[in-house]
DNA sequence: CGCCAGGTGGGAT
DNA sequence: ATCCCACATGGC
């Protein structure tokens, strides 16, 4: 199931190209808003490796159009390395990312991870992390570690996020009980290990997610076969609006 | 107004 | 090991 599913969401959706950088919007290969899709080899800088992962760290639970004015208002009061990062108090750095909620705890998160991309700035320019080293960060969990890895370095590793399991329950392919790492092995035996097909393997189910399988479902022309039609409520929860007086 | 968004850490069980 | 909750802003 999840071999077929690649090719059926590719038709649907078209290649999708992440992780978008906003400082590379426009530049050749790039969209206006930084996403570059069909490619994943562009060169990767030490900075683009940095942005990447403060991208990943702001997206917590959060959706990226708040993300993209948090990541405009770093850009524009000039805080783009982490050297800039760490220069900032605090209170000034969490209002700068205010837009992208839970900004108190993201100030210290990007703190942390601006102290690690820092030092030894040489090795951590090009070498991956170890997973491990980036899970001991204090506000970096399995979702950011990987995005990081996958994202910013490259490695295979397949990120296991709320829409890879919305889809994948609903699917029927797991129960929801499962943890991340079952939920990569599903992923890395089903797949050949490259990165770029798990970089856009995830977009795609994001603009899946995203298109149609919301929290309340789009199923109407769904490219994904109905097996999954059965295990849907026919209606949603919802409450009634209130009047408003 | 209510729901939703590319989670995480810490404390309780 | 797992469950539960606080953490916060903005779009629709």
């Amino acid at each position: 199931m999840i071999a077929r599913l690649y090719p059926l969401l590719l038709r649907a959706y078209g290649p999708q190209g992440w992780w978008p950088l906003a400082s590379m919007a426009g530049h050749r290969g790039f969209d206006s808003r930084g996403y570059h899709p069909g490619s994943f080899s562009f060169p990767r800088t030490p900075a683009q490796r940095f942005e990447i992962a403060v991208g990943a760290v702001l997206t917590q639970n959060t959706s990226w159009g708040n993300v993209e004015k948090a990541l405009a208002a770093l850009a524009s009061a000039g805080v783009r390395t982490p050297a800039d990062l760490l220069g900032c108090t605090g209170e000034r750095l969490a209002g700068l990312v205010r837009s992208s909620g839970y900004h108190n705890q993201k100030a210290r998160t990007l703190r942390v991870l601006s102290v690690f991309f820092q030092a030894p700035a040489s090795l951590r320019a090009a070498s991956p992390p170890a997973r491990d080293e980036l899970l001991s960060l204090r506000g970096i969990g399995e979702e950011t570690a990987d995005s990081i890895l996958l994202y910013a370095f490259g490695r295979p590793v397949f990120i296991v996020d709320a829409y890879t399991r919305r889809l994948l329950q609903r699917i029927g392919v797991i129960g929801g009980r499962e943890s991340c790492r079952e939920i990569q092995a599903l992923f890395s035996d089903a797949l050949p290990r490259a990165h770029e097909l798990f970089n856009e393997y995830h977009a795609l189910i994001v603009a899946h997610a995203k298109a149609r399988c919301r929290a309340r479902p789009v199923c109407e022309g769904c490219p994904v076969p109905r097996c999954c039609a059965r295990r849907l409520p026919r209606h949603p929860p919802r409450h009634p609006p209130r009047s408003r007086t």
